[in-house]
DNA sequence: GTCGGAAGGA
DNA sequence: TCCTTCCGAC
């Protein structure tokens, strides 16, 4: 699997050396200081993608939330901003002025306050990066749920099972880890003195087991999970299945809750598919293992799917792509997006949730090809502008102008569609389409492999390309979508008549003069749909004789 | 102290 | 996009 990076090989983010990597990108001015230089090690080591969220891809900037962990980090800060104890990524801000002057000189402002900073962390709040602890002044938690996935996805202990004494605390064994929750902070989340890492640090024989032991977490209370909004019902959905046969909420001694989401229960020691990660600010990557039984999701989207791979999670962007610090499987890393890109879509969740990864995947088996949005627009995403106007129009007369307003416009479909989620926009297209958006697309043309049903407003599409031919055979005309349908009855024509023999041809041309006039909604080309259709043909020689 | 809207900068 | 700044509300 993927290797350990290497120290070499990492960038050394301690607070000056920050200086002199993150500081140049920040252009810094003079005069701007970096953070106190920690003599002595005291750092630890982020890879530069540590410095790449999921939210601002690119971005050379030193975040917030990063140079909180800088700090936290640090030995020599820790009178400032420490991990809170006994809670795992809670961390409490003990000198706010302090960090804030830090942090005004990491980003040279000198005007820097903590009701700035503090106003900063909020926005934090929404991206679930950090949420605040309520009833704890300056006390924060971050959500490793989201940090760790995107950047840190190897994180775990050290080789030699040491914990950084800058790691925040983490659970043990006993304790499963809760993904805490979104708005609804745990209440009844305390610290727990004298906790997994009694001053703030642990020895270098403080293996996970050894912290399991001292931990004693179970008398943690749990965190209610996060993730409830927009993924919440997707990822019950997606946890509780696999979560049920491990016995339930009721399994990590967590309090019953109407409306709670099952429990989250992170393996928390090395097994097999988990590794160390000497660069890692924190102990033990919640990450499960891949493939194991008990491989519970760290993240809804990511329930089904492996989350341990040996790649870089930026690969991209990596500096170690092709460098050695971390080996790169294109099979894996495909067989890894495409599976988050299913999960995205069966589990309805936002795209953000693998934002690290946009939803451009290669095709595997996922039940709606991405690839193939592009090319039936229409199809799978009714206008919603259609829509909303068909609801608002009364009148009929209305709502049929729209609908000769609405087809034309295919090129604006996609745009509109972007707005939907993809799931929502698969779901529209898998049947119910016709429902919702079939006055505006009724008749979606019969797919040219199928034989021609008796579908007179299906003349007017375009027939796919070969290629599209072949794709998906199986999913026949409800994957399908009518093209373009007020043109290129044409060149569809002109296509068919190409596949069609001469003879037929002719016949078709000579009925289809005939036909193709009075009902102008057919186009005349209705009659071939495909090769399948040949049967149609004699059908039209039929009506023709009879004329 | 905390929250979040709003405007604006880089 | 990620803050920074300001500010009113709680």
């Amino acid at each position: 699997m993927g290797r350990i990076l290497s120290p070499e090989k990492s960038l050394r983010l301690t607070p000056l050396s920050l200086c002199s990597t993150v500081g140049r990108r920040e252009k810094m001015k003079a005069g701007c200081s970096i953070v106190d230089k920690p003599e002595g090690g005291g750092g630890y080591h982020f890879p530069e993608w540590a410095y790449k969220t999921e939210s601002s891809p690119g971005s050379r900037q030193i975040q917030l939330w990063h140079f909180i962990l800088e700090l936290l980090q640090k030995e020599e800060f820790r009178h400032v901003i420490a991990w809170q104890q006994g809670e795992y990524g809670e961390f409490v801000i003990k000198d706010p002025d302090e960090v804030a002057r830090l942090w005004g000189r990491r980003k040279c402002k000198p005007q820097m306050n903590y009701d700035k900073l503090s106003r900063a962390l909020r926005y934090y709040y929404n991206k679930r990066i950090l949420h605040k602890t309520k009833g704890k002044r300056f006390t924060y938690k971050f959500n490793f749920n989201k940090l760790v996935m995107p950047n840190y996805p190897f994180i775990n202990i050290r080789p030699n099972g040491v914990v950084p004494q800058s790691a925040p605390p983490v659970p043990t064994a006993s304790s499963r880890f809760h993904f805490p929750p979104l708005d609804a902070h745990s209440p009844t989340e305390d610290s727990q003195p004298g906790g997994r890492f009694p001053g703030g640090s642990l020895g270098p024989g403080s293996t996970p087991e050894a912290l399991a032991g001292d931990g004693g977490g179970g008398d943690r209370k749990p965190e209610l999970p996060e993730l409830l909004e927009d993924s919440s019902s997707d990822w019950r959905r997606g946890g509780v299945d696999l979560l049920a046969p491990h016995g339930g909420p009721g399994g990590g001694g967590s309090v019953a809750h109407p409306k709670r989401k099952p429990d989250i229960v992170l393996p928390l020691f090395p097994r097999p598919g988990m590794f160390p990660d000497p660069h890692s600010p924190f102990a033990v990557s919640p990450l499960p293992g891949r493939g194991g039984v008990l491989n519970v999701p760290i993240s809804p989207a990511l329930s089904l799917t492996p989350t341990l791979f040996s790649y870089s999670p930026s690969p991209g962007l990596s500096p170690f792509t092709g460098s050695s610090c971390f080996s790169f499987n294109p099979e894996e890393m495909k067989h890894y997006l495409h599976s988050q890109a299913c999960s995205v879509f069966n589990y309805h969740l936002s795209p953000r949730t693998f934002p690290r990864y946009p939803l451009v995947v290669p095709p595997l088996q996922c039940q709606v090809p991405l690839e193939e949005q592009p090319q039936f627009p229409i199809k799978l995403q009714p206008p919603p502008a259609g829509r909303k106007n068909r609801e608002r129009l009364e009148s009929a007369e209305e709502a049929a102008q729209l609908r000769v307003k609405v087809e034309p416009a295919g090129d604006r479909e996609p745009e509109e569609a972007k707005g939907k989620d993809g799931a929502e926009r698969r779901e529209e297209g898998s049947g119910a389409e016709e429902g919702k958006g079939g006055p505006v697309f009724a008749r979606p043309a019969a797919p040219s492999w199928l034989p021609a049903p008796a579908q007179p407003g299906s003349s007017s599409s375009e027939e796919p390309p070969p290629e599209q031919q072949q794709q998906h055979p199986g999913e026949s005309g409800v994957e399908k979508p009518p093209r373009d349908p007020c043109g290129e009855a044409g060149a569809q024509e002109k296509r068919e008549d190409a596949l069609m023999p001469p003879k037929l041809r002719l016949k078709r041309r000579w009925n289809g003069d005939r036909q193709a006039e009075p009902p102008e909604e057919n186009g005349g080309s209705g009659l071939w749909n495909g090769p399948n259709a040949a049967a149609a043909v004699p059908k039209a020689v039929a009506t023709a004789s009879d004329t």
